[in-house]
DNA sequence: TATTGAATATACATAAATGAACTATATACT
DNA sequence: AGTATATAGTTCATTTATGTATATTCAATA
């Protein structure tokens, strides 16, 4: 029935074995393991005719979601949650495929700023259609109501971390 | 406030520019990908003192959650969500280690049994209160009736996928 | 029983991510 | 001004993950 079914049979023979064991919390963060795996599976297949893989996605959605296209790499290598090293290598990437341009700042000389191009803008004009569908079937299970729901019960959760 | 209002803020400009661009499904994927992140940091960090990343830890726990703490490498790439060449690397590491043992079948030649060691027994012994505190870190901001909603809403949500 | 096909595990080459220096610029303090 | 401290970004070495090809074994069947 359920892909999920294994695993919480694997949870049950835990806890047999070691009673306190938390079940709910458990249950809980395996769930997001395995639907981040799904997203990002999905993702990435619908991608690769792009040349495109998921973190590469990523930044150029980050960027689009400037109000001017564009970003310096710490604060996307944070809306990313990508490591600055690796900022630097995967725009260096779309830099080279045409996507994304790399500039100086007049007014903070160590700063660089990232930008969009027009071939960056027709790329993501290219996939939206393709992933705004596969954002509707990836919750197509889920009515308006419950995805409110689900989206307030995982932002608490999410309040909870870095405390 | 939020670590999380960013994430909106760059949706809105998205759907600006974008208008069919879907905002609930996407907070909830970009919800996902932030709860995730987050798990994995703070597992990794509570592990590295042990020795272990993340999916070496996975790997422990499924052996632990099958009844005699052993598994076949595919069961295993599937239960951890694996590359069954990287259950291969994994495993090997964890064997030379000395928390795993290998041996062949007698059945099927083919395949290969993977049992937790006494030593990799007692190293889960010594991480798994770690663990449970951890967990129960990570859901404190939910009470026991919210925990059993969410999980309600993400079986179903993940339900949807593969298809 | 010999042969083909499917499944399983691994090896090897390639790609991606991380962490630890390193360079250059900016800010703060005396 | 001059020195220390902090920040932005990159580079490089190492670790980690993935994809492809190969070897081995079992099952089906001619």
């Amino acid at each position: 029935m359920s892909a999920f079914a294994p695993t919480e049979a694997r949870l049950d023979v835990t806890r047999a074995k070691y009673p306190d064991f938390p079940r709910g919390p458990a249950v809980l963060v395996r769930l997001i393991k395995h639907l981040f795996k799904e997203i990002h599976d999905e993702a990435n297949a619908l991608l690769r005719p792009y040349g495109l893989n998921h973190p590469e996605y990523n930044i150029l959605m980050m960027l689009y979601g400037s109000p001017d296209n564009s970003m310096h790499p710490s604060a996307l290598a944070d809306a990313a949650g990508e490591k600055s090293a690796n900022i630097t290598r995967l725009t260096t990437q779309l830099c080279e495929k045409g996507y994304v341009a790399r500039s100086g700042s007049d007014t903070d000389r160590r700063k660089v700023t990232l930008t969009l191009t027009p071939e960056g803008l027709a790329l993501i004009d290219g996939f939206l259609p393709g992933i705004v569908t596969l954002l509707h079937k990836q919750t197509r299970n889920l009515t308006a109501g419950e995805q409110d729901q689900l989206e307030v019960l995982l932002k608490k959760m999410l309040a909870g971390f870095g405390e």
